[in-house]
DNA sequence: AATGAATGAGCGTTCATTCAT
DNA sequence: GATGAATGAACGCTCATTCAT
């Protein structure tokens, strides 16, 4: 049961409680009681809750960027590879605790002085811009369309969390595929 | 003194706070702080917090609505205002309080169970489709493409929040026009 | 039981505490247990545990003052009032909860901020030299002899405290009466 | 690089945070990072914080019992230096890091069991006591005289410290030149 | 001799809401 | 219709100390 070290599983507790239930509603206290830590334990890995915020949305990063890779990979043109990141996001939304973007949410409502958290939430979507700028990266007037998939991206994750639908989804793939012609 | 009620002196504060300090980082007392209310004459008028939420994006929802129509009323036909739309967006980004959109904004870190608040977004995202889709009305296939553009919009809007910057917004206006055509 | 108001029984308990037991070692929650008080009605009443000290001087002040000056009343000369001051300090140090001069004891070792206080305690030890000052004030040099008298009853109180014992007492009121001569 | 040992270094560090910042304004943790020593190895040279404590006022008092002789003992008579130990008195208010007396300050907010550090206190004053005595050894009746002059010292040290000022030093030597005559 | 992870208890403060008047 | 006092629960965080290695 306890295999793994209590840092991991203070990480991987508030992970879970950050997406799920948002980050200002999630208590320290609920933290430690869930992963079964003392509080003096946590702050001992942690010197603030802004802090594991950041452990949370440094590893949702790599999570979430390795999976979108993983999921275009298959695809054979780069072009088929942007389009087919929306269809990542499909499948994503299909995932049984789909909440939107973990970055967009926390950044959302946050209280003003958190600049770390603002920090990692702004390296996430910059680093989703480069891998967009890479997959689009031959011709030269490219930087205008990979920002243009870039706003269809954020705007059918947010849209399809408000409406609990997956409409905002495929009309941004439809849009992309007529940008990319 | 007292010119306005007290109901619509609540909302007014509640709404600059709400929206400008995010709505878990505004606290009942500094609402009625500011307000120049006592707490009980407060609960008189809302049973709760997230009654003067849903206040106060109802009202924020008549301005929004209000202030895109004026902007594209000046534009002769409808793809035109369609796409004046977007001129809207940045024209709110460069005043001086944008924080991104208020009901986007309060939707990401709520409390599981405060439905009101998550109707009332997608009352007013909703609208908006609406309108759009009474602009692109003529066509067969515009809902489609009033989807489209809806993912631009709110993907521009939450974009430019976390960029801080107006690119998406001229990146989505971008896209616009070519889906336009 | 419950005839003072919450405000009055705060404070009385916390003065108590703050004396007996020490600033540092006095809690919120000691305070609120022994007033029986709800801890969200105390922050009603005082913005901080900074303020409920400030309230605590501003009472003992009161008290402390009226009790030398009571003493030292029944004496006819000025002189003898002086002197008796020290009879004073003496019949103080037989009461029960002598811990020496709470002005004093909250002083020595306060976090850096706390300014309030420090004022309070200032504002004390000027009165205290008010008193004397004016008690001596008929001749011209009597300014300097209102200092020293000052200084030795500072010193007879917190010598007494440390000593446990009266001899500092009893030596400055000796040295204050050759120095009255 | 570790030219003193383990030991030496936590007391140097603890002292300057003791007396600077305070006793119970200074944590374990605060002394053991400034000191550059594991936690553990801290309690393996000190029992408990009382016990550094302890350390600390008794290398506090041969360091300030020094300085004073040092001072002292240019003078001839035996009056001259317990007149000059007023003036040591100034010359230490005038250094940077003045908070008034160590063991004053440590005494006035301890918890209630804390012993050992209450008998160092006494120990120290009980020296100080022992100087002035021997320096005034030659008459009959100069134990009074002694006691007399220690509570002007003490009052001297505290009401500087409380008045921010010197005068109480330039009364107190006043009244000691006064009462040597 | 030395380490750093872990702890239970407590810190001062704020929350949204209710109640008696 | 309006008040402000009162509340239980929770907040994020720090304390001095101990333990396994």
């Amino acid at each position: 049961m306890k295999k793994q070290g209590v840092k991991e599983r203070i990480i991987e507790t508030a992970s879970d409680l950050f997406y799920n239930n948002g980050y200002n509603q999630t208590g320290i206290n609920q933290i430690i009681a869930e992963a079964g830590v003392a509080k003096a334990s946590m702050y001992q890995h942690f010197r603030s809750k802004e802090d594991i915020a950041v452990a949370y949305l440094k590893q949702r990063h790599i999570n979430w960027m390795g999976s979108l890779q993983d999921f275009v990979s298959s695809k054979k043109t780069n072009k088929e590879k942007v389009i087919a990141s929306f269809d990542y996001l499909e499948s994503w939304l299909s995932s049984v605790n789909y909440r939107g973007c973990g970055f967009q949410n926390i950044i959302c409502d946050l209280p003003q002085d958190q600049h770390k958290i603002k920090d990692q939430v702004l390296l996430h979507k910059t680093d989703v811009k480069k891998l967009i700028d890479i997959l689009l990266h031959e011709d030269s007037n490219q930087e205008d369309l990979a920002n243009e998939i870039l706003v269809l991206l954020e705007g059918a994750i947010i849209l399809s969390q408000i409406q609990k639908n997956s409409w905002p989804i495929k009309a941004a793939k439809r849009a992309a595929i007529k940008l990319l012609d």
